[in-house]
DNA sequence: TGGTTTTGTTAGAGCGCTCTATTGGTTAGA
DNA sequence: TCTAACCAATAGAGCGCTCTAACAAAACCA
């Protein structure tokens, strides 16, 4: 009844300020939380406002002022959790600096994130992040051209305007290795992601940790997923028959467990016979039940270095880009054990003796 | 060059009618697709627009329109898979209807719910769609009151102004129950979700079950959690020593999985000596590596139908509330088998009483 | 006391767009 | 030939807000 003239419809500031008995600057004032306003005067508008259920329109509101408080956030994979962790890391920034978030999905396809692309850009949003990208570098450096924009666990590119926040995919490939090596494997396959954001890093880490300790690489074209995985060890179970790797580092959690799958449908057991690790301590990696070795990025912390790197940009407070290499580091589970005929220098974990049978002749 | 008074900045509406040699309005007729252009100027404006780039200001179009294209999606967990699914059906919509979505997340905790869904409401989004909502019925009536709100996955409530779309959680309970009852289980217990979204549905349709079939049942109150589900199933040990269920409803498919690990541990093998049922046929469900039988929902199918709704609100096609409750169906794998020491009358599947859903899935 | 600051408040233009009249310019009908 | 009917195009108001400039009223200083 008191909604003035403006029945059903949400209030507006000049309901907010008939009802306070001020002028509309006023109600704008006290609503950006201007110190130029007597006490007096703000609750009241304070009080209407709360009696009308007013919001402020954020949309005219960054109409009227040329800015924006909204960072847009396109996840290449709302699927996969991994991303959902370096949202967690971008809002607790947003909160902290007042900036909303939108967020959008790009379901993976090229096509479809240039979609939800466009569509975060038509908000005129103060900044976008962009995580796991699989779009064209020359889009987004379009993009760029509008609005600062990071890109979070993308594949390495040459734009020069964009903000960029990785984790040393090269480096945690190599820690992989290492790991693997030091239990005493030196037949380590690599699975690698395809085209995937990221999977080239992990691929040269892998290569160069294997050249590094002199054994021959060996890369299996794979994805990041389940299925790919075990399509891949099937593949490699077929070819290689005789001679088969003692560990495998896989592109991912979920190609390391689709991997895990395929080696035990084949009767080899993990680890005892076939040592998998994973990338990217998704909470997959976690559950108890798969226990699986695997890479961890400091997923939150990538989320939040991203929000302040937009935020700087934001405040002008920066105009160079900035490329971030956070440390990956290993998360030792039960997908990793030594190697079979291959008992290690010290005492061992799990290394069953009576194992030589099979390793001997698999075929 | 040719940005005219408007170098550097995005170009607008204004520098298009002039490069274009027309007025403002004949370029927001081109934009929107009137017919009552003419074919020469139609082109000269789309010329000049791609000339200089130019992309229509969605925030001011809606300003100006007094209408949004804008579907809110509240997510309660980004994290959980579950709620990506349901985006799916959601954006396939969206995108048929022209719809924009613009997704954001509660991280589960009500009050952060309440902040995402204020931030989602600050757009004036043409409708709003909670996933999984934990925030009080109260505070959705109020945002119902300014826009179209379509609940999913939600927790029964008693508002009359919302659409609702969940699936028929008292029947997918049921329908676990009656698989193991057919198997030859009698000693089932309930792993609840406690307070979750459709916890209070599933233990319903868990009691009904176990009451028609003349079996006493045991509810156990956990959550949707790995952890949670390991934590109950440690004390059911702990407690039941001697008398041990052979068979377990889980809360959800996390639920089921920390469930397994920790009957793992306890040397208690899954499917031989407990069987498992989880709930929601996540992809984790899905892993060979896990291969849990499970309850599926139509996730997308559920996504979808909440778009419709919400765009038959919007357009005015309808007035009164819907409340969709879907089919779940069983999907049957390798976490469910014939309890120890009851071998079954013959080897069954299906379970006798026709219910309406329908076993699917593989193996 | 008069002038200068300071403080609190407001009018009014305008952000980029849509939309309702309204305007000329054709064409059709009689 | 005139009017009605249509058509393509446009002027101008206004969506809900911000922001600059201007303005009273109070406070300060000499």
């Amino acid at each position: 009844m008191d909604r003035a003239a403006n029945p059903g419809a949400r209030p507006t500031m000049e309901d907010v300020a008939r009802r306070a008995g001020v002028s509309r600057a006023l109600v704008s004032l006290v609503m950006r939380g201007s110190p130029k306003v007597s006490e007096q005067r703000r609750t009241a508008v304070l009080r209407a406002a709360r009696e009308l259920g007013y919001r402020p329109h954020v949309m005219a509101r960054s109409l009227a002022s040329r800015t924006s408080t909204v960072l847009g956030v396109m996840v290449s994979d709302l699927h996969n959790p991994f991303f959902a962790e370096i949202v967690d890391g971008l809002d607790a920034v947003a909160r902290a600096e007042d900036f909303e978030l939108i967020i959008n999905t790009g379901s993976r396809s090229p096509a479809r994130e240039r979609r939800a692309l466009n569509s975060l850009l038509s908000f005129r949003p103060a900044g976008v992040a962009l995580l796991g990208p699989v779009v064209s570098a020359a889009e987004i450096g379009l993009a760029a051209q509008q609005v600062p924009i990071v890109l979070v666990a993308a594949r390495p590119t040459r734009l020069s305007n964009v903000d960029i926040v990785n984790d040393d995919g090269e480096a945690g490939a190599e820690l992989a290795v290492d790991h693997l090596v030091s239990l005493g494997h030196n037949k380590i396959v690599h699975l690698d992601g395809g085209g995937g954001s990221q999977a080239g890093t992990r691929r040269r880490g892998y290569l160069k940790a294997m050249r590094r300790h002199g054994l021959e690489p060996v890369v299996l074209r794979s994805e990041y997923t389940d299925a790919a995985g075990a399509k891949a060890v099937r593949e490699l179970l077929a070819e290689h028959d005789g001679d088969l790797p003692t560990a495998l580092v896989a592109a991912n959690d979920y190609n390391a467990v689709g991997a895990i799958s395929a080696l035990e449908e084949a009767g080899l057991r993990v680890p005892e016979e076939v040592s998998v690790v994973g990338y990217d301590n998704t909470s997959l990696a976690a559950l108890r039940h798969l226990s699986l070795t695997t890479v961890d990025q400091p997923r939150t912390e990538m989320g939040r270095l991203a929000a302040e790197a937009l935020v700087q940009r934001i405040r002008g407070q920066r105009s160079e880009p900035v490329h971030q290499l956070l440390h990956p580091s290993l998360v030792v589970r039960s997908t990793t054990a030594h190697p079979p005929l291959h008992p290690p220098p010290q005492s061992p974990t799990r290394q069953p003796a009576g194992k030589s049978a099979t390793a001997g002749g698999t075929s």
